[in-house]
DNA sequence: CGTCAAACGGACTCTGCCGTCCGCTTTTCG
DNA sequence: CGAAAAGCGGACGGCAGAGTCCGTTTGACG
């Protein structure tokens, strides 16, 4: 396998680019000629890349989810177990909320290794705070991510921080009475 | 408009049953093709009845939604505005779970009058339970809708009751400090 | 510069779905 | 019973989106 031509590089680019945009704008369902559009190439030259549209979308999430990795392993690395539990959800959330279509496009891309990957970091996360009495233990450090993810995205963009705020609010481990 | 024949309401009565059923396990993208075919009629009959899918759709919502109605009756009509609450949320869940696919045709009513006459209901309940201090001040009631139904449709069927309940801890007013 | 493989994109196919049409069947009612 | 009206459903039209084909263009390289 040679390198790409150098304006198949340019055109790959410009794909991967308005892909990224139109995903976070529209969520998973634009079309592949909408993507096309955008990168102001014809929608063939999409699919010569990328096998199946799936396929786009998974590059896609793949290069978002950096991202979100770099804060899992952070949050990982911190002290205090429940603060970088918050920290982490507040600092994730943040990046979703700049590209809104996103997180319908990971919920679409669960078999997804990297996805599985920030999965698994994020229980981590999770279990790490539930060991250290900062979140309730009757919930399964997965489902924390599913409670907060769902929370998010159906709250409507002006109040979805106070949202996340009233579900860590509810993950705190009842006070003993 | 003269009554319908026999058949014709059979049938009728047919679609609107099966349309409930194939709503309820697969949401509103069940094709109209499924839905007759179940209804064991062609799709035409179905079109003859209902102008467009989303008339059919509106129809089976509105059904659905008469006992939801009553449950939302009954909470407001009930002494503690608190416990009403709780015991509506319960109870509507309770409903919406028996029919997995039904939170996310609602959702696709949102303009029908039956759907905003639920959610104005809801929004009085829970304004009746903010104002005897059983509900924290700082979420509009109509957000609190939102969120209850965001997590209960994300829940694993298995766990949704557990994650309502840490919704319901999250929106308890925070103990004074 | 000239050749050739790589890349391009418009046109095409295929699939699934909504909604309509029209010739045939069934019910109704005198 | 028999005509008229109501109802039926298979076939059809149209649309949108995914993925393919192929004649044309363009960059790579001797």
């Amino acid at each position: 396998m040679t390198a790409l031509r150098v304006d198949a590089q340019r055109n790959l680019a410009r794909v991967l680019e308005a892909a990224a945009e139109a995903f976070a704008e529209r969520g998973p369902d634009v079309s592949v000629d909408e993507i096309a559009r955008r990168a102001g190439v014809g929608h063939a030259t999409v699919f010569r890349r990328f096998p199946t549209k799936d396929a786009l979308l998974r590059a896609v999430v793949r290069q978002r989810l950096d991202d979100v990795a770099a804060l899992a392993d952070a949050a990982l690395a911190a002290e205090s177990p429940g603060e970088a539990f918050t920290e982490y959800v507040w600092a994730a959330m943040e990046l979703y909320a700049r590209d809104r279509g996103l997180l319908e496009c990971v919920d679409r891309c669960l078999k997804d290794e990297k996805t599985q990957e920030i999965l698994s970091l994020s229980e981590q996360i999770v279990v790490r705070a539930q060991k250290a009495g900062a979140i309730r233990r009757d919930i399964s450090p997965g489902d924390v991510s599913n409670l907060i993810g769902a929370v998010f995205g159906a709250a409507p963009a002006a109040q979805w921080r106070r949202h996340v705020e009233i579900v860590l609010d509810g993950l705190r481990p009842p006070k003993p009475v």
